[in-house]
DNA sequence: AATGAATGAGGATTCATTCAT
DNA sequence: AATGAATGAATCCTCATTCAT
């Protein structure tokens, strides 16, 4: 009659596990995340986590592959896709990152990965093999094409690789970092497309 | 006679152990400082430390106000200084950041701030009110006057703000982050510089 | 057909279990001897241990039974079934032990009784009843039996069972011990000859 | 007026935490014994007994080494001083050594290192290496002295001593081990004249 | 009968904070 | 004013035991 006490459901318990750990992760960082915390958000015991992970940072390592990682995949296909002229592929790629960002926690897991890489360099290793490395590898192979065909100027493809993303960036993390502190709110869509249109035709008149 | 055992220096001190503190906090983030190592860089006791400080938080708080802050007004009276075209302005500026930000640790104490804003909202507060905003404010007005005078397009000025610095910052935090991580270092005084040709001119030839 | 996955096997399961947890706990003691391990030994999983033993202690107590008590008996047996002198039966009796023991971890067990005492009194009051003191009953009654026929000198059975057994079990637990610890190893069998025929005939030329 | 809460005594501290260390270990043995007791019995907080000892293990060591080393030394200076008659030592040093330890918890201790030997490899090192080592050479020597001026019998020296010492020390581990668990008490003074007079003269008639 | 996923109490360790000196 | 010994709450992790399957 009663509910049983637990359940047996080895095949979802990671998957929830890593859900709770991203959301705990998230807002407390890594330091401060209690394990508790997480295991009574995933619905389980705190051994329980240890079943899935050999401890903390393994479960953070697994939350970093499995949630963010494929991300960069979604967007490389989407580029490798098409070949379009370099202006257009910019004006569908921004704000494509600024969609993607609104559904997944990408800004979240660059906050942690920043606020905790000196305690915790395998992580910020793991995340920039996994993430970082691919993205800019990307972007920057883009517009290495770009400057081939004629379309953009001469300089390093990996310093303009940030100029493109990095104001995304930051909005990204103004969003997760100073709106809750009383910053005015950004809306990354429209920053995408000012920014897009800004940096490829220029800021001057 | 022997030296005393210690000395007053109430004058000294709080600066002091600011400065170690800044070191600590930069190198560790804000939990995994410990005060211990902060008071032994300081060359106090930890008991000291609360002489000065009520608790940790506080003495974050000390260090933001003290040794970031001050840094934005230095731009701020650079920048009002002169009245020179919008583009001569943004090429002085962004390397004129990059060069503070190889004395001061201005990326780290971000880094700190980005990572440590949710549990500590005050710190994100204060340094948003102290700094950030103040810096935003700065920038966007710049570019709200040259609007005005028909030099810079049409748009919002805080997002454009952020085409300017965006990619500087997330530099910053690139070089805190992820150099120690394995990533290809980054030369900060050139992204400023070819950041400011392309984000004025644009990035199409 | 297919195997089933698991075959009733209650007949034997107890004494895999029992066999199986004998070596875990000689190796690790009892404390820290992991039940997980046992299972896995047994080839059997941690619920199965619970079908047949209320608890831990309960599984020790049955490993004590089964593996050690009977070879008290062994030993009676051999030593009542002839009518020797005493000396005769000693230069049998030692050497004899000593091969016991390089077959039957008498010694491991005896490790953790010793190691375990205080915190499991039951143990050692299993251990105490099935076989030191039939041990020692038995050895007792032997010198007894010889000091009225006049064979050995006067003086209280119980402590020349001491005599007689005390180097034996010390070169045993040695060789537990303080061999792995990076002692000079022991020769029992040479340690049991030696100490019968100068504990017979005396230390002094 | 009212009693401080505590009392700075950093000299006293670490003697006064191994005593009670030495306690708990010896009535629970290594991994039972739990820290918080032994703070409590040092009449200290937990994290105190971080403050002089690195962790668990490291207690360890030091209660090993103050408390029982010492003692070989006293007997080793006891036995040199003098230049006996062999058979003259040993009835000294036999009921000097049940003397010693009916005042020093020499055999807790060797139930200890016994019972953790296998978890805790290097206590049982450093256990050998000042303790057990130390005392076999001073009766191995002890013995071949003998031998060389004839007056004990031919044989292993080292053997020799466990026929010497063994049934000692059992007595030992049986007071500490099956007396709390109903064993017959054992008189180790007794035993000790007894054995004495007769692994020297022999227990035959 | 057997499994192994799930539990949760228990213990070692850390460190911000207090306070006797 | 300064110290640093002492505190104890907080948290990770282990593992004997339970119980859904």
């Amino acid at each position: 009659m009663a509910q049983p006490r637990w359940q047996r459901r080895a095949e979802d318990r990671p998957r929830e596990i890593c859900a709770a750990a991203l959301e705990v992760f998230a807002e407390k960082g890594f330091a401060a995340a209690r394990l508790e915390e997480i295991a009574s958000r995933a619905g389980v015991s705190k051994g329980t986590l240890y079943l899935y992970f050999k401890d903390k940072e393994d479960l953070f390592r697994a939350v970093v592959r499995d949630t963010v990682a494929p991300n960069v995949a979604t967007i490389r296909h989407t580029v490798e896709a098409v070949d379009l002229p370099f202006a257009q592929i910019v004006r569908a790629l921004l704000p494509r990152f600024a969609e993607i960002a609104g559904t997944v926690p990408i800004g979240a897991m660059a906050k942690i990965v920043i606020g905790e890489s000196r305690n915790f360099p395998e992580l910020a290793k793991t995340y920039y093999d996994l993430v970082v490395s691919q993205a800019i590898a990307l972007i920057a192979g883009l517009i290495e094409k770009a400057q081939a065909k004629g379309e953009v100027r001469a300089g390093d493809p990996r310093l303009f690789a940030l100029t493109l993303v990095g104001p995304l960036l930051m909005g990204l993390l103004w969003r997760e970092t100073l709106e809750p502190a009383g910053g005015a709110p950004i809306d990354l869509h429209q920053l995408a497309r000012q920014h897009a249109d800004a940096v490829l035709a220029g800021l001057l008149v």
